[in-house]
DNA sequence: GCGCGCCTTGACCGGTCGGTCAGCTCCTCT
DNA sequence: AGAGGAGCTGACCGACCGGTCAAGGCGCGC
């Protein structure tokens, strides 16, 4: 396991960094409970007592992966959304920001998204809602923003944004990153998709 | 368990009947690995060896499960759109079939798509695949008859038919029985969206 | 009364799980 | 030279996993 996929871009300890890499691919394409401490120690080549000098247990360790893809998620995305003044452009600019965090992101964000149910620890689980919660509620006011600018048709702001979450969390069930498009190209055609409709009114 | 979830409503035993309905709840809410037989035989008052006296063993258990919510849907939805002429009408019944068939078998469907990744099967896999892969294209074929029809302008049905696939698919991650909409009410709320688009033409 | 099948059980099996521990190597600082 | 700490290992643990098996209860036809 040569190269890196996004996890711990910045970790002090080049193991760490490793493990955490790893971890974020297994986790991804085995879940939770699919993934066992051998599994990781052995991608890694190394031994299982290795990965509890470096982690407490399972749990932390698949609880730093999953928060890599969601903690910087929000202020990632207001960040972009903030360069934008249009209030449809903001909406833009959120779905491509969520996408790019996606592709940055990609294994750990699978894995924290297949283990949205089935969490053991309901702490974590809490945490994470809130930071959800948050970054839907801000897609929420960027779409009656552009509502009251007259922008958009008076539309409910809950069920508009989750259409356009749902496209973008649906991404990762069918993207494959050796085809052709990019999640920003994806994310684009989503956006103008969504926004003009498919109705003909010519 | 007394009340049925929707699985094996036709089930000759009532013993099976009852195992697959406590399963899919649990397969749904704690993933296949994280469902052990135990559990399972547990929630039902029965003993673990009850099970392999009806099944063979997990992987059929679970394989019963989780066709319930995919063997018959392309039939099903094919049923609803065949039933309408109007292109456009039949792309509103695709969406409204597949919403009615994930409120008839949601657990069984949401237990399904949690296991989409990390399948040992890969014949099992293989088959659900080629079923998915047909009732995806009907939806393709659907919107390409509509863009003919002059319905609907000249997108690529690829993507067209991701974003509609999409809203319906997440909605199981955010769907509330408790709460007022039915799946019926939001697949028609989605596809008034994505029919007439966010864009404020007045 | 009695044998026969079906539903049902508890005791048990080998294997794997997450996690622990004593101790090894090797580098660094004094 | 030697003390000490970080990185690292293999042997080991109890718990739990999926799965097996011999046998018990029990209704039904003869």
């Amino acid at each position: 396991m040569s190269v890196r996929s996004g996890v711990a871009e910045v970790e002090s300890s080049e193991r760490v960094a490793q493990i955490l890499d790893a971890s974020a691919r297994i986790f991804a394409s085995k879940g939770y409970e699919g993934t066992s401490m051998r599994d990781i120690s052995e991608s890694c080549g190394i031994s299982k007592s290795l990965l509890y000098h470096h982690f407490t247990n399972k749990d932390e360790l698949y609880t730093r992966v999953a928060e890599t893809a969601t903690k910087e998620l929000y202020s990632f995305v207001e960040g972009r959304v903030a360069a934008e003044t249009d209030p449809t452009q903001r909406i833009r600019a959120f779905m491509l920001a969520t996408a790019e965090y996606f592709h940055r992101y990609r294994w750990a964000w699978i894995a924290s998204t297949n283990a949205f149910w089935s969490d053991p620890k309901r702490r974590r689980q809490k945490e994470r809602m809130m930071r959800r919660k948050r970054y839907e509620t801000h897609l929420r006011e960027l779409i009656r923003d552009a509502v009251e600018a007259g922008q958009i048709r008076n539309v409910d702001e809950a069920m508009a944004g989750r259409l356009i979450l749902s496209a973008l969390n649906w991404m990762h069930r069918w993207y494959d990153p050796s085809k052709s498009a990019t999640p920003h190209e994806i994310a684009d055609t989503f956006f103008d998709l969504i926004f003009k409709g498919l109705e003909n009114k010519g």
